[in-house]
DNA sequence: ATTAGCACTCCTCTTTTTTTAGTGCTAAAC
DNA sequence: GTTTAGCACTAAAAAAAGAGGAGTGCTAAT
């Protein structure tokens, strides 16, 4: 691809991205100073190098997946934020009170409205979670706290109403038997660990001893529930693109985000930002997810921006830039 | 009205509720055993009296908001769960095991499977809530958590990593000075009065009372935040419905149901099932919300099935009822 | 009170026509 | 050997025209 070819890519791209236009040959004449028939000539054979596509015979063209990669990977320029934007995410960064995973979902608020896309926000699911440390706070005379905290940062809390003839010291003796036995065991398999391990050892010593293995079983059950954490802002963002624009194509957009388990494919493992373009994400052919690792004070996860393959990739890729970065300057601070 | 209008309207409201398209006089005949002629008088009338609607002058009938309401007062009968439905819901309800807002999210789950709409549940906003535990569990040398409790049972848990050369200790004994004086307040009063009261009082014990009470303060306020739970299940069902075929409508429906502070409006009062049509709610105008308040130990809210107004009225309405009565039914038991 | 009959209306669906924005190709011009 | 003007050709989108049908309201007869 010559240079011409690649400032034609480059500026059809960009026009469809504001326009939603398929770009015809004349509306590229003025600003290249050439004639129409030259740029149609040169469009046929950015076309056959597989960067541009047509909706039928005498439509203009409009980028493929590969021109869009293309444009992502060597045309474009990641945009500095302005002003306004930089203050608003400043503002949450340097705040010291949040806490990391609410400076997050600040952020996330944020990228929806100024990008107008959809953001998600996946927490480390719960494999990677040891288990740090089991505490029982009794509330009153029959209900109690359970509070499960792994070596990762993630708490969860259960409530339980004792049954008549159940006494605190015995579950706090017992929660006492989780600590020594379980540290350190990863949270998928606590529930395991404790029916085999602990089990026979409290069924010596405690009285009620199958009520009380319940509760810690419920309270490691929930804790595998809730830690699968996916938080979404401007979720309905992606249905203002233009290229929504029939019934079907929307409830099926609408669905896949209903979808935990296909929202968790956004997941990322790589370092730094990356673009999956179309085909190249697993969470939809249509749209575009430009995720990045985050992993700050313990918390890890992904942050993603999902928008329609026509993208203001320079705008998006330039936010999520400066906010991983962000991220991981506090790592420390916070 | 007289009773045949009645036994007409009654056949008119369900005819459109399965076929969803507008009665004509010809379809009633068979049933009737009338001519078109005397069912199109009889229906001039109901619409004079405004329980029907046309769209054009010579389409067929379509119940008006009026005749839906008529339609649920008067003629239909709630209809009896069958054999599979009731089972589900019975396995949830003895399961001694869940607590009761799992209990309530299983049934939102089963809900909007059995009826295709969608379901969504209102916890109590923190108004009504009172103070009545704080905690510091310490995790490490740095770390603490801190438990704020209720006495409607709503729990909430924040990590807090500390500043170098803050001791635990502190911390507790401010725990135990805040738990002296501001148990019983209610929760949304208890960051001013841990202002004006606590703080004058700490200042003069605790070494780095500002850091201290900053952390007390990022407790309840996170509280007052995340005691607004919202949640949903079955979201999208309500676009699988026929009237929403166009694209405008569509996303209308979508981005109401990411607004919280809309959502919230759901939230109903009175005592039982109660069903609102159309421009009755305050919801989206379009639709259908059949609520009911549940409160059950201690946890209260709404449970409420959004659905079109083309709703299959005698199943949503014998469903709710059974599941409101079931919950309070175990309102002791749990 | 009920019904048959008829004129009329408006929607929906299909077909036809027109307009438009673009192409590719050829042959001349620079 | 690029570049350009010119022209035939396409497909879509928009507008217009027509056919059919479902249903109404009203009148007059049963």
């Amino acid at each position: 691809m010559n240079s011409r070819q690649q400032e034609l890519l480059k500026e059809i791209v960009e026009s469809y991205i504001n326009t939603v236009r398929p770009v015809g040959s004349k509306t590229l004449c003025k600003k290249f100073k050439l004639s129409s028939a030259t740029i149609r000539n040169e469009m046929a054979e950015l076309e056959k190098l597989g960067y541009l596509e047509k909706n039928h015979v005498s439509s203009g063209r409009i980028p493929s997946e590969l021109g869009y990669k293309y444009y992502v990977d060597h045309l474009m320029k990641p945009k500095e934020l302005n002003g306004e934007e930089m203050l608003k995410l400043q503002t949450i960064f340097h705040n010291q009170q949040l806490q990391v995973s609410d400076a997050i979902l600040e952020c996330m608020s944020i990228i929806s409205d100024i990008t107008n896309y959809t953001s998600v926000v996946l927490g480390k699911s719960s494999s990677d979670n040891m288990l740090q440390q089991v505490s029982i706070i009794p509330l009153d005379h029959n209900q109690i706290i359970a509070l499960v905290c792994t070596n990762k940062g993630v708490v969860e809390n259960k409530k339980f109403t004792l049954p008549e003839g159940m006494y605190v010291e015995e579950i706090v003796k017992t929660c006492e038997i989780v600590n020594k036995m379980l540290i350190g065991t990863p949270i998928n398999q606590v529930s395991e660990r404790l029916e085999f391990e602990v089990k026979p050892v409290i069924s010596k010593t405690i009285k009620q001893y199958e009520t009380v293995y319940g509760i810690f079983y419920d309270a490691f059950n929930d804790f595998a529930k809730n830690s699968s954490n996916v938080f979404f802002s401007g979720k309905s963002n992606i249905l203002k693109q233009p290229e929504f624009d029939n019934v079907e194509e929307i409830k099926k957009i609408v669905s896949k985000f209903e979808d935990e388990s296909l929202v968790r494919k956004i997941e990322e493992n790589g370092d730094g930002v990356h673009v999956y373009i179309g085909e190249e994400n697993e969470f939809d052919e249509n749209v575009t997810v430009v995720k990045s690792k985050f992993h700050v004070n313990g918390e890890e996860g992904t942050i993603a921006i999902v928008g329609p393959k026509r993208m203001e990739y320079d705008k998006v890729v330039g936010l999520l830039n400066y906010i991983s970065e962000e991220l991981n300057k506090n790592k420390e601070n916070k």
